[in-house]
DNA sequence: TAGATTGTTAATCGATTAACAATC
DNA sequence: TAGATTGTTAATCGATTAACAATC
């Protein structure tokens, strides 16, 4: 796990409650996703009972939740909406800005690189990198793809800690093996295949196949005809 | 959550490992991504341990996991990797065909449509739709995009149950309601946005964004130099 | 004040881990 | 047999939920 330091990490399903948290409020306050900080006032309150509901959890929990990041709520109206906002940004860091490389800048990284909404949470693809030379020079969402020789060169003269893995199954683990060697300390794993890392390393595995079993699993208990039984 | 039938439903958690240990054992026998079923003889067994430290947990649980869905071992050996993967497969409905529209063809759902790994896990998209007349007419992975017009239409025709959402936030949640009313019982949800749905549909939403605020939470709690402090 | 909500401590529940017997 | 591993029951741990006091 992550190395505390004054205090333990905040565990993985609370960042993830959070990041809900966070998404409900922008929606509740007329934020568009795309919403820059502090542009437009943000106004009124939110209830736990409210974040419950949204999240299908208890209200305990997202009070709990709350506390743990030093949201302090407002007994009788609930939590204001801009707290929780500014709260949750500072915990997660989207107030800082993370530059990224993003390597392999096919259909996925493509996507991946040319949407926008990243910028909100303090996303910022630098470089993008391929080891198909056809698509050197390509331009994708205002970044030019590189060849690969100048992926050490890019990360180590701009300072790039974070980096976007959207190569075949059978490439992760040596780019990543490259990527760490430059100075990268987390990765976004969109390859299907578990990377070992030394322990200052922290990869996230974006494993898509998870989702589909989960959906597989829910038709075939499911197999009941496509209209309900009841008309 | 979804409704037992003849034993309570297996958990999301539990899903998730038995997907990971098919991957390793995958991996293993020298399967590809895209092995096709039985085309490759599987030998060899596989221990708990094994298995415990691929997925970073305990040889205890793995044990029940695999108990739970059926796979017996053999003591002194392990299990038979044929066995493993011949019963997650079953268990998950691999082999079943789920057919699934896509509705949204931008970049992320072109990513989607033309990769060709889902096959393995049974995933077939038989048809892609979006709202963008000028994409009408494109082929991605072998399908034609189709106006929406065509999407109720088409889901009933073929009685397909499973769609994949790739459209912008906005729109997510009316065409959630139009594939509902049309049959749908299982939504793949990348748009950023929750979707209510009746309680017979089931919707796994990729919410991608808390894998960024992971990623985030660590560099900005290791907020070290980019190199390690001892030489 | 009364009422609605937060904040916090205690109880519960379930998942994980430990211990050890069973098996080949 | 001895040894390595599975299988299963009991113990532990942590996360969630319940209860209720505190607050404005």
């Amino acid at each position: 796990m992550i190395r505390p330091r004054g205090g333990s990490p905040l565990k993985h399903a609370l960042l993830d409650r959070l990041m809900h948290y966070y998404r409900y409020v922008q929606m509740q306050t007329g934020g568009r996703e795309d919403i820059v900080q502090g542009e437009a006032p943000v106004e009124g309150f939110v209830s736990s009972a409210q974040l419950a509901v949204w999240t299908h959890s208890d209200d305990t929990l997202v009070r709990k939740d709350l506390a743990a990041i030093g949201v302090r709520g407002c007994p009788r109206v609930g939590y204001k909406a801009r707290d929780i906002l500014r709260v949750v940004r500072q915990t997660l860091g989207f107030d800082d800005v993370h530059r990224a490389v993003l390597v392999g800048a096919g259909r996925l990284g493509g996507a991946l690189a040319s949407y926008g909404g990243f910028a909100h949470y303090g996303l910022k693809i630098i470089a993008l990198f391929d080891s198909d030379l056809e698509r050197e020079g390509d331009i994708i969402g205002g970044n030019m793809v590189q060849r690969l020789e100048n992926l050490e060169s890019v990360v180590t003269r701009h300072g790039v800690r974070l980096a976007i893995l959207t190569v075949p199954a059978e490439e992760a683990q040596a780019l990543a093996d490259r990527l760490v060697q430059a100075g990268i300390v987390a990765i976004w794993n969109f390859a299907s295949t578990r990377l070992s890392v030394p322990s200052h390393v922290v990869v996230r595995h974006e494993l898509i196949f998870v989702g589909l079993a989960e959906l597989a699993y829910h038709l075939k208990i499911n197999n009941t005809p496509a209209r309900p039984p009841k008309p």
